[in-house]
DNA sequence: CTTTAGCACTTTCCTTTCTTAAGTGCTAAC
DNA sequence: GTTAGCACTTAAGAAAGGAAAGTGCTAAAG
């Protein structure tokens, strides 16, 4: 359907076109291809009609559609390996082996969202399906007193109680000695109902004043979130790129950032490095996400990019694929 | 210098700009004031000539100048009762028990910028001056184990840490019996240097594989961060306002919001509500910033509103006020 | 059958020109 | 001190024109 040349010269106009953010002529790929803007504009033609050119008005010259990106990432672009400065600026950041796994995600994220001027995402692993490992508290007034839990994949919350009546400390010992017990090793999202079921009917038996102490607990451990941590990187990097120059672009952008259900629509479902451009994205038209999960033996996220359709793609893949290989290599050393 | 109707015209054309954001002319204020608009353009001509008021453009209605609301809070505005509306929903949230007070703090802030679709920050204390009051050690794996501090105000931080070399378990519990009894007390600050010179020399005569460890738990312990913790709510009200109708001054806004160093611009130096407008803010001259500090017995912090400096400053400023004292009765109540 | 030169055509973008509406400053009278 | 009246200024929007960029189409050349 589409010959040899119209590939080269939809890959040359839309590696220009993501280079420059101006509309690409067929005059100026003239040179490149050894004939006339009318040979080139003949082809364009052709592009346009399968869908993978438009143009911003009649006379305008052509521009990517988000098929011919599609098409782009599918067939034409050519992910080379890591090129010697990017990887200069990363490849410290995992032979550092002062910096644990989670801090060496983070860091290089924030690197590459500062090469590309691109926003990154690292979306942690919620502790859902965790189990709890113990829990700990410890007084800090006659009042007040800190419970910790730590999961078996090593989460940790706390959660400061106020004790409505004054308890004595030995009967915190005895009602966190009575919950490690029975608690260790049960999933976070069943620590609520035990507590409501298991615990409760027996801590009276332990503990004098057990009903304020109970509540405390309750409360505190019920309530553990199970929200994943989402940390971004260079969210303002976005809004230097050409495509924001409306107001309401930057606008909505900044508020699909700032809202709640961002992790649904970041968090990957796949374990190679994928891209979504524009609608595929579900996230905004305007957006491009490049992003894979990770694993480690303990733990499991998403890193991802998001920066606009007009994106380095080969830079952008090749850069994840390399993190997402060293987040799993180093972590399986340690192991 | 300015007469009694001179005054209230001030007040006047702040409270309906305000409420506007246009431009006041003579004429709007001529049936409240009984008198012609020509009378009324003699007063505004004072008050623009003290440096109260400015013009758009030659032949515009009057808008405040940052020194007429410096006036307006100073001398005009009228403080009143919170409203019905406004302490309905904020009531709840300081008479529920089940919240710490942090929790609480950081909701009640939620709401306001809610309510008033301005930007809210809760600025934590950070540990600096904080003591430790015990480290936690909990075994996650053969090669990794979390470190848990906690401080004398309750401050919790943790610390993933891989062991470079298989450790046995009791050389780890021995080591943190040490580390708690000859750090228990300890301001943060010191930790670093009392690892350093205190605790290298000993610990060796106690465990066996000192070296792995000492190293673990000097990268640990001596990087518990400083930072205070920021809690934004309602970053994007800001945008909602109609000052921010050109794409340059919401990207500036927007870049400031994630700036890294807004802890200092926003902290609090004073112990009652002030008001910063324009310049006053050094943080950007298109916003008002009402802040003050509150302390806890355990905590201190800073709350603030972050709007456009057409701002409702008597609502703001008779929120904060409430929930600063919300916050200082509640936690002394508990103490 | 493919490539190219040539040209008419369209759109954007920038200026210029008008017009209208809003609101002021000033003057002179009350 | 207050007011009516009027000239004057500016913003904002519409209309008109011209230059620049780039296309589509046609017909000729390879």
């Amino acid at each position: 359907m589409i010959n040899t040349r119209q590939n080269d010269i939809l890959k040359a106009i839309i590696e220009e076109y993501i280079k420059t953010a101006r509309p690409v002529s067929s005059k100026s790929l003239c040179k490149k291809f050894k004939c006339s803007s009318a040979t080139i504009r003949n082809d364009m033609m052709v592009l346009e009609n399968v869908g993978y050119l438009e143009k911003t008005h009649i006379s305008s010259g052509r521009i990517p559609s988000e098929e011919g990106y599609r098409y782009y990432v599918d067939h034409l672009m050519e992910p080379k390996d890591i090129t010697g400065s990017d990887m200069l600026k990363l490849q410290t950041i995992f032979s550092n082996k002062q910096l644990d796994i989670n801090d060496a995600i983070s860091k290089s994220l924030e690197i590459i969202a500062d090469m590309t001027n691109y926003t990154s995402v690292v979306l942690g692993s919620s502790a859902k399906d965790n189990t709890l490992k113990k829990v700990e508290v410890v007084p800090i007034s006659e009042s007040k007193i800190i419970a910790i839990v730590i999961t078996d994949k090593g989460h940790v919350e706390n959660k400061e109680i106020t004790l409505s009546e004054r308890v004595d400390s030995k009967e915190v010992m005895k009602a966190t000695e009575l919950l490690n017990k029975m608690l260790v090793g049960t999933p976070l999202t069943e620590v609520g109902s035990k507590l409501e079921y298991d615990i409760k009917p027996i801590i009276s038996n332990y503990v004098k004043n057990y009903e304020v102490l109970y509540n405390a607990f309750y409360e505190a451990l019920s309530n553990f979130t199970e929200e994943k941590s989402v940390k971004f990187s260079g969210k303002v990097n976005m809004l230097k790129q050409p495509e924001f120059d409306k107001v309401d672009d930057v606008k909505n952008i900044i508020s699909k950032f700032e809202s709640k259900d961002i992790v649904n629509k970041i968090e990957g479902t796949d374990n190679e490095v994928k891209v979504y451009i524009g609608k595929e994205s579900e996230f905004d038209d305007n957006v491009t996400i490049v992003k894979t999960k990770y694993k480690t033996p303990s733990d499991e996220g998403t890193i991802a990019v998001i920066g606009p359709k007009r994106m380095e793609y080969e830079r952008v893949v090749t850069l994840l694929e390399y993190i997402k290989k060293n987040i799993e290599e180093n972590s399986n050393e340690e192991k």
